[in-house]
DNA sequence: GAGTGGTCTAGACCACGAG
DNA sequence: TCGTGGTCTAGACCACTCG
């Protein structure tokens, strides 16, 4: 027996819904302006809460959408372009960079990839800094820095309080000769910590940023910078000048 | 009736689970194994299978897991590295890159970013240069270049066949001089088409670059190419002999 | 046809934010 | 306290792959 396919499309509801909301967002809100909530929202298309946030949950990664228990579903304003490249071979912290310093301390329990990269041996110590950026007043990313004790001694770091800790250890490191970085981005979800620093749940999407900084042809530091991906664009640039306008991806 | 609470943590149980799970795959599984079907693991942790699900899409998230409808959840190899910064100050398809041609047409239908990148007057038509981008025998991106008219005209679009037309638009891009690139990246969700292209489902997240190419200082083309994100770890680099080592995210 | 992941439902309760 | 989004359940059916 045929399935009486009324011509409907293969395609999901979720992704039809969507669709609908996307062009809605276009068309009939302003930034900033709060969406009814989901329970009526539902209600209205028809679909049960659960179909409705998954069409919400995509609309949010595409940083279309902000959603924030106890408030509300917002519209998102246009992705921050973030540069990521500001000047090149530069020591992170170094003058004008958008990060400040929060932290330091010295430790050997390092992830496994920074470790393979750092080429640290077993119990190898490190100083992990901790800094975060800051742009238009919103929390964007997190980093961590790892820099072993190897290439800035701990004689280096004097401070007395938090950050005067994590300065002195970018203090020690703009005193080397910087050969050069290296790169790459690939997207992962927030931990616990970096959640909580970005004001977003934790297993948030973000993009998370591992910058090499080589001296002496070896690696002599590791970032790990964690940006959160709803609300920005990464900008690598040979012009530095220009921010580039929002793309909307999706 | 009390849920007998044994002391559970505030933490959500997928994420739990996701933990439990990670450490099993670090420990007890080999790349491309096949895992236990969801409806088993979910009974085997005494959860609901969309409990199960939530923890396993997390993971695929991450790269650390691959599911395939009608096959099953395998373990996902370390991510990819994919040099998108190759060459400095070369147009696509200079010699060595690694896109393939696919096709070309002549449009004048282009996303409204785009448009605004190329400061587009309304009505004017641009070649559209489709490519995709294969690496290890896996498409990893698939790329449309826009390029209007007014940089490479008609005339110079001679091919045949698909891929030979997508070809001529770039043999024409490479005679005019290139002063500069810019790019971007922001986390998306995949259009229909390059989800297809891609091998997976419309919707999944991808890495989208936004590159701009600067010709008598304006933008002469731009090209949004699409990553996938579960894949793919974007690198860019001083260092171009040095692929870099997967990190794990998450 | 059997087995897989993908979609969808209709509920329930929880954690958080604001008044 | 109330309303929000976040988590979770126990089902059902669909779309796909493969033998």
């Amino acid at each position: 027996m045929g399935t009486t396919q009324l011509e409907t499309a293969p395609e999901p509801k979720y992704w039809h819904l969507k669709t609908v909301l996307s062009e809605a967002l276009d068309s009939e809100f302003a930034v900033g302006e709060i969406l009814p909530n989901e329970r009526e929202l539902a209600a209205r298309f028809g679909v049960a809460r659960a179909t409705l946030r998954q069409a919400l949950e995509q609309l949010e990664l595409e940083g279309r959408l902000q959603r924030r228990r106890g408030v509300g579903t917002t519209v998102a304003p246009p992705r921050v372009g973030v540069a990521v490249d500001p000047a090149r071979h530069t020591w992170p912290g170094a003058p004008g960079d958008d990060w400040q310093p929060v932290d330091a301390v010295e430790s050997s329990e390092v992830p496994a990839a920074v470790a393979r990269l750092l080429e640290l041996t077993p119990g190898e110590r490190v100083h992990i800094v901790h800094r975060s950026r800051v742009t238009h007043g919103q929390p964007v990313a997190a980093e961590q820095l790892y820099v072993p004790v190897r290439t800035v001694p701990d004689a280096a770091v004097t401070g007395t309080d938090a950050p005067a800790r994590a300065r002195a250890v970018l203090r020690a490191l703009q005193q080397r000769e910087l050969e050069g970085q290296d790169r790459a981005v690939e997207l992962g979800s927030a931990r616990a910590d970096d959640a909580r620093e970005l004001d977003r749940l934790p297993g948030a999407p973000v993009l998370v940023v591992t910058t090499r900084y080589f001296t002496d042809g070896r690696t002599a530091a590791v970032a790990l910078s964690t940006y959160r991906a709803d609300t920005c664009r990464l900008t690598f640039g040979d012009n530095e000048s220009e921010a580039g306008v929002p793309v909307l991806a999706g």
